[in-house]
DNA sequence: ACATAATAGTTCAAAGATGAACAATAGACA
DNA sequence: TGTCTATTGTTCATCTTTGAACTATTATGT
């Protein structure tokens, strides 16, 4: 007797979530590839994507967004301001906060950008019913939620 | 007439990946928490996983299934054979081979990781029906199919 | 057999990400 | 008001990851 049916490997939850994990992960480092002509790293692009759609948000609230540490953007967005791409201007009422927002050149970088970023999740899921692809979301919003109590 | 239609958020595509690559991120940082008390990061966790699935497989084969560099391979090992996690030996017929393998205290250590692995899974795809959890894993499967040609 | 290609693994420098410690500012409350 | 606490952003040391250059070994083609 064995244990091998005891292994995540049987279990269709694990398997399934393997296979979630590996296309993320391929995804990502094919959109590098894709964004390498304009300069700009999938990182950078989260950045942009968040500021075009919460102009004047805060570099905490951008992190937060990100799932990253308040340090990671402070190393980021140097970066970003000096090609011209966002302005970083202090909040008047609390002098803590440094609020952001794209430029005209940040804009027109970002559309360039997620074209690029469209077509490529265009070809990925192009396999999906719209249904699928509704339920997949669905449920990915539902262990983004469940997770955040962990 | 703006061109907001033709955003990519406007577009269920787009919205559905943003809300996978999420979840994925969210796993992964979470998993990382919980791997803490075994002193395993999330990618050491994939190398025992795949040397217990492929034993005797190579750091090129293994650097392919992990989706990193061969140099990533080469850094990562180190630390897991001086913990006694792992051998490496040359291969007799192909001596530009290392072969891999877990040794009993990394096969143990596996194990134990795997527990808190699988529970976050479970958690995490608990909100699921087994139907629509085969469904994602099939779609990602493809997915990533889809991508290796781009 | 010999020259040339390709492959496996390593080294190294550069870039990214992380978290703890810190300075400045704001809020809470006696 | 004055003191204590919380929050924002930065700095810095550390760890990862990456890709190009390198060595050693094997495969290919003439």
């Amino acid at each position: 007797m064995n244990n091998r049916q005891e292994l995540p490997w049987d279990n269709p939850r694990f398997r399934n979530w393997v296979a979630v994990a590996r296309a993320c992960h391929v995804l990502e480092r094919t959109l590098a590839v894709k964004l390498a002509p304009l300069d700009l790293k999938p990182a950078q692009l989260d950045v942009l994507m968040n500021l075009y759609r919460h102009p004047g948000m805060s570099q905490h609230d951008l992190a937060r967004k990100l799932l990253v540490g308040r340090s990671n953007i402070t190393m980021l967005l140097p970066q970003l301001e000096t090609r011209g791409l966002l302005r970083r201007e202090g909040d008047e009422k609390d002098k803590r906060i440094l609020r952001l927002a794209l430029t005209k050149a940040g804009e027109a970088l970002l559309m360039q950008a997620l074209k690029v970023h469209m077509a490529l999740i265009e070809k990925a899921m192009s396999q999906s019913t719209p249904e699928q692809c509704d339920m997949i979301g669905e449920q990915m919003r539902k262990i983004t939620e469940v997770l955040k109590e962990a």
